[in-house]
Order: C-alpha cells, then structure tokens, then sequence
DNA sequence: AGCGTTTGGTTAATCGATTAATCAATTCCG
DNA sequence: CGGAATTGATTAATCGATTAACCAAACGCT
C-alpha cells in the first residue's frame, strides 16, 4: 500500500548488520525470538535508515490492511465532523487509518458505499445507518453505531435517556405544554429521543408530536412551522431532535416578535458547532463520541483480530460468529448542557407579542 | 490491503480457464496483447467468481496504493462535511479511496497528521492549510487547497471575488455603512474574504473591520459582540467572513430586538448546512467543493502517475519536481446566493426599537 | 521458399514483510 | 558425561498482481 520509492526496506537493515530479514522482521515486532541487544542494535539502525514499514507488503503476507472504513449515511448531517473526528482518533490510537464513504447522499445506497470499502480491502467497517435500514452480511466484521434499540447494535449514545433528561429539565422549569418536533419519523434515533421525552414527561403535562420531513416535502424547504399560532395554544417549550431543528426554531420564532426563553424554550440535541454561539446559546444534549468512537472500534478491533483463524482456504462454509460485533458497553450516557435557550415556564395566560409574519 | 480469506484471485480465474495468470493479468487490465475473445471469456469468469483484485498484491507490485490522503487544519471547522465528501467522491470517480487525517485541533500539529498518512503509504495528500501554515516537502505530490493569493496553492475558491460579489450586493441595496466582520485575522482565505469586499466598495461607502477571535481569546466565548452599540452608529449591514459568524450575529441582533433584514442586513460565506433553514435564511456566497475537489484530485493524480519514472533505485537526489501541484485552473468562482437576510437599507437615521440586552 | 513481423500467449522475477520449519550452538541436569 | 531442552538466528515459502523477457506460431512480402 506504498509508493515507497526510495525507502529503506528489511532488506535494507538486514544487510547494513548482516543478519537475515526475519531476525530484523522478528526483533521489530516482538515476534520470534531474538537477543536483547541485538533488538537493541536493530532498532536503532532502523531509527537511523528512517525505516517505514510497507504497508502493502505486510497487508499482502498477513491478509490485513490496518484500514478502517467509516460509512457515514448522509454527510449532510452536521455531526459528521464530531463522528469523523472521534473515529479517526480512536483507530489512530490503535494503529489503524480510517477511509470514508458516503452514499453521496443520493440514489446510490449505502450499499454502494460498503462495496467500495471492501473493494479497497478494509479490515472492518463502521456504519453509521441510514435511518433505519439494515445492512447485510459482508464479507468483514461491521461495527454499527445507532442507537441501543436497533437490533444488531454494537454502541451508541444512549439517545433515550437522552430525551428524558431534556424533558425533565423542562419539567422542572415548570413547562406543561410541550411540542415535541422530529424531522424523520423512520428515523430510529430520532424516535428514541423523542420516546424518552414522552416517557420522562408527567401525565400532568400536555405534549405534541409533530414530524417535520413529511410536511417539508409537501410544502417545499421554506415551508413556515406555523410556530406562532402553536404558541397561541399555550405551548410554553418546544424539545426538538436536533440542534439544526432547535436553531430553526429559535430564529423562526424570534423573527415572529417571541422571546426565548422568555417566552418559549427551546432544546436542541448533539450540541452542534454553532449551539454556542446563538443567542440564546442553546439548550442541549452532547454525546461523548470519543467514548463511543473508541468502543466500535475496539470492538471492532477484537473481532478483527479473532477472526484469524477464519481464514479457511475451504469454499464459504456458514460461520457461527454473526458478522456484526457486539460489544461490551452498548450504550453511552448523553449528557445535558444546559444553556440559555430554556427557562421557566410563561405564566398560564399566552402572550403574543405581535402576531406579524415574516 | 485486503484481508481477502476466500475470495477468487488471478491464479483461480487462470487455472479455471487453462490459461496463464499474466495473461488474466493483462487481459482484465486490457495492457498486454490477448485476442479479443479470451478477453471476453476471461471478463466473464471473473464476474462469475466474483474477482475482486488485491489491493495489497498490487500495491505492493505498482508502489501505489490508490488511495489519497486528506488533511484538515480543524474539524470543528464546519465546511468540513462538503469538503470530504467533495473529495471523497472525485476521488472514488478515480478510482481512489480517501483516508483522513486531522490534527486533533490541538497542539499535535499537522505535520503529525501528514506523517501518519505518509506511513500508511498514501499516494498524494489533498492538504487544506491551517491558517497560513506552510507545509515542508513530504515524500509525495501535494495538493493545496487554501486561497490562489496563498503561495503554493493549487486550487481554491475565488475568495476575493466571493467578497466583491457581496459587497456589490449590499451596495447594491443601498447601504452606506457596512461593518464586516472577521474572525481570525490570521487566515488567508478570511483576509481575501475581506480584501476582496473592500475592494468593491465604493469610496461613499463607509466601512469597518472588526475580527472577532482577538476579541474572544480576551472575553471568553461568550463576549458580546456589542452589535447594538455599533447598529447605533449608523451602520445598516453586517458582512461576515462564515455563515457561522453571521448566525451568531443574526441571532443577536435578533435577540436585541433588531429586524433582519428589517434594521440590518446580514450576510455569510460558505453556505453551510443550516443557512437554508434558519429565519431569515442567510445571504451567502457558496463555493463549488465538487469542482474544486475534481480539480486537486485530477492535479493530484496527475503528478502521480507522472512521476512513476522518479521511482530510482539511486539515492536521494534532490528533485526537480516540486512536492507541491499545480492545477491549470487554481481560482473556481464563488456564487452569490441571495435569501432573505437582505434588503434595503434602513432609512438614514438609525432607529434602535428597544435598546435591552439579554 | 526464406526471412522478418506481428499476434497471442507463457515464464519467471519482483514488490516487502511475515512465519513455519530448521539448524547450530549452548545450557541443563540427573 | 551425554542426551534433552532452550536459545538465537537462518532458510525459504508465501501472500497476489504486475511486467519484462521470451517463445511459438501464423502471416506478409519479395
């Protein structure tokens, strides 16, 4: 997997203290055995000589890349960078590269994406699915990043408990009346989160499910949420599945003359990159994607790693070990930030500052 | 590169057909000279066993790996998710895979995130700059992607030009006083952002630059921007240098009871995800990340295949070929998206509707 | 017919690291 | 002291694709 073009090789060291190539092989990886100083003397020339290991030829010998693939279902989606970041961290810490794929958010499914991966010979991948699909069984280990209640998941923020602490927070700021906004309703996470809001909430408290895709994909992209008239029927919070909802709420009602938290709070999830910087600074729920990031790809790693002795040169026999790995921790605890987009609650009575329109 | 357990290679397809492997070899790479139908004969049974070739065994035969290595300066940074999947996408048009790098956004530096895609044998870097950073040779053909007025750049968009176009706009609509605002003054591409909206203001028009991070790196994150005192001195536009910047003052100016673009025009850069959905949505400049992508991959590619010839056995000598590519193209025009955070300017004298601070 | 050329294909070397199989030299121990 | 076990290192095969060198047969041309 190298354009090592000049590079200095076993050979190279080998013959500088002339010794044979696997004594240098075996004194570099800890292997077989070798002489305390000769290791010593070995490590040093190779030091010297700037020696890199080729990744193609140990690829080829031991049938392993050292390469990841991370198959992201929409690259839209603003945790990307969270994602991409804490995964390549993690496998970086372990030795291993990440290579991406997204199904370029189109037709091409992510099906296409996972080909490309295993064409180029990944040890493993980690996917992140789209809402809610499945994915088959491929030829390597699959780690799944999702949310607990998928069924073959290997990690993920633990969305449910999520929703619940944003919901208790607004049921202790006193809010009755609560609109619960979705984007996707085939969304597994987002109807995780939006289950733990519902389950956290009291039967003294008034909630509202509303799913914002189907309604844009009939009244076009700019379609208004008509938030103010819902605000007039004594909605006092609006919990939304994400911050890019929150934020488009926030700056819908503000346009509309509302104060917030004044008036109406607002609760976002995934404390994105701009959730600080609005004002108010929204109200939301972080996930510790480093935490999630380096279990996957431990798990991933393990089973990668256990799988060796599978190398049968036997035609595909049926396996026992299912392709998707679990994992020991399944979920992780999200946590809330609270900002300044949520407040006590607007006495009883609505107040419509000025029912203009933008 | 791949851990190819069970999978067909070469020397199957070749023993299933009686024929040699080279000449599978050349027949499926259509190189050597093999009669057209044992072409066809060859392509079929490779697709019946499902042939996937061995990236590792190539790899190591070619010294070149087929994949491109992709450097962030900061992934917080939120143009990241066009920029990878922009490239992640000309790449795999190619017939290359991507894998990422990026400097952690802290002290290790990104020379350390260069040094690790070397390691893993990448063919070229695709390398976005952390602000104003110079990067020293590395083993292998680099494209920059920063600013065409950044020494060493291959391809970028028109930044400068993106700030005209703005500036144009605002003027346009009448606007006399125009704050426009930096972030890091550090950054090339933010100074041409800036540069180039001087530039196409009028001597009538009035204008100030205020960067934003000096500021914040006294005041803590959450420092005001004072935007109210400032509207108060007449100025009727804010031009911002990131959409993310111009959200943070949408949304204060909002906060403060100002209109948008009622009181105040406000315009972005870089139309990020959630500049469509926000209210008022913002006027933006949007920069073609698929064609700047196609062209650093093409370059890239370029100077790849192109030097096949400098694989010398010889010792290091220096080079006459810089590291660094050069594409025929290096500025790729930015495109003015008007929304609705714009409009005439307010009438002379300022009205300031309710002077309260959050 | 005789000699050069083209066509179609094979042989074998090669890339670089890994590792099972050996082998030589010590060391151990009853 | 002599056979067994241990230590330290070497040999050579191997992974899979590519490609330079080579060869045989068919063809073309005078």
């Amino acid at each position: 997997m190298a354009a090592q073009r000049t590079g200095p090789n076993l050979t190279k060291i080998a013959s500088a203290l002339g010794v044979s190539t696997a004594t240098v092989s075996n004194a570099l990886s800890g292997k077989g055995r070798v002489s305390a100083d000769l290791v010593q003397k070995i490590r040093q020339k190779a030091d010297e000589l700037g020696y890199v290991p080729s990744n193609a030829g140990r690829a080829l010998r031991t049938g392993r890349s050292g390469v990841l693939g991370l198959v992201l279902p929409d690259i839209a989606n603003p945790l990307f960078p969270q994602i991409a970041q804490a995964m390549e961290m993690a496998a970086s810490n372990n030795g291993y590269g990440v290579l991406i794929a997204d199904s370029r958010g189109e037709v091409t499914t992510q099906t296409d994406a996972i080909g490309r991966l295993i064409e180029r010979g990944v040890d493993g991948l980690i996917v992140i699915p789209r809402r809610g699909t499945r994915i088959g069984a491929v030829g390597c280990p699959v780690a799944m990043v999702d949310t607990p209640s998928t069924p073959g998941n290997t990690v993920s923020a633990d969305h449910w408990n999520g929703g619940e602490q944003i919901a208790r927070h607004l049921s202790d700021l006193g809010h009755k009346k609560i609109l619960l906004l979705g984007n996707d309703p085939a969304s597994n996470v987002q109807n995780d989160r939006i289950g733990g809001m519902k389950a956290a909430l009291g039967h003294d408290i008034c909630h509202q499910t509303i799913w914002l895709e189907p309604i844009l994909r009939n009244g076009g992209t700019t379609a208004s949420l008509k938030l103010p008239h819902l605000v007039e029927t004594g909605v006092t919070a609006v919990a939304t599945v994400s911050d890019l909802l929150a934020l488009r709420v926030l700056t819908e009602l503000q346009t509309a003359g509302f104060r917030v938290p004044g008036h109406v709070s607002v609760t976002g999830f995934d404390d994105l990159i701009f959730s600080p910087v609005v004002t108010p600074a929204l109200t939301t729920v972080h996930m510790d994607m480093a935490q999630i990031a380096e279990i996957a790809v431990v798990a991933l790693l393990a089973e990668i790693t256990g799988n060796r002795a599978i190398k049968t040169t036997t035609p595909p026999q049926k396996r026992t070990v299912p392709d998707t790995v679990m994992a020991d921790t399944s979920r992780v605890p999200m946590e809330l930030i609270i900002r300044s987009s949520t407040g006590p609650a607007f006495p009883y009575q609505t107040h419509v500052p000025n029912g203009e329109t933008l």
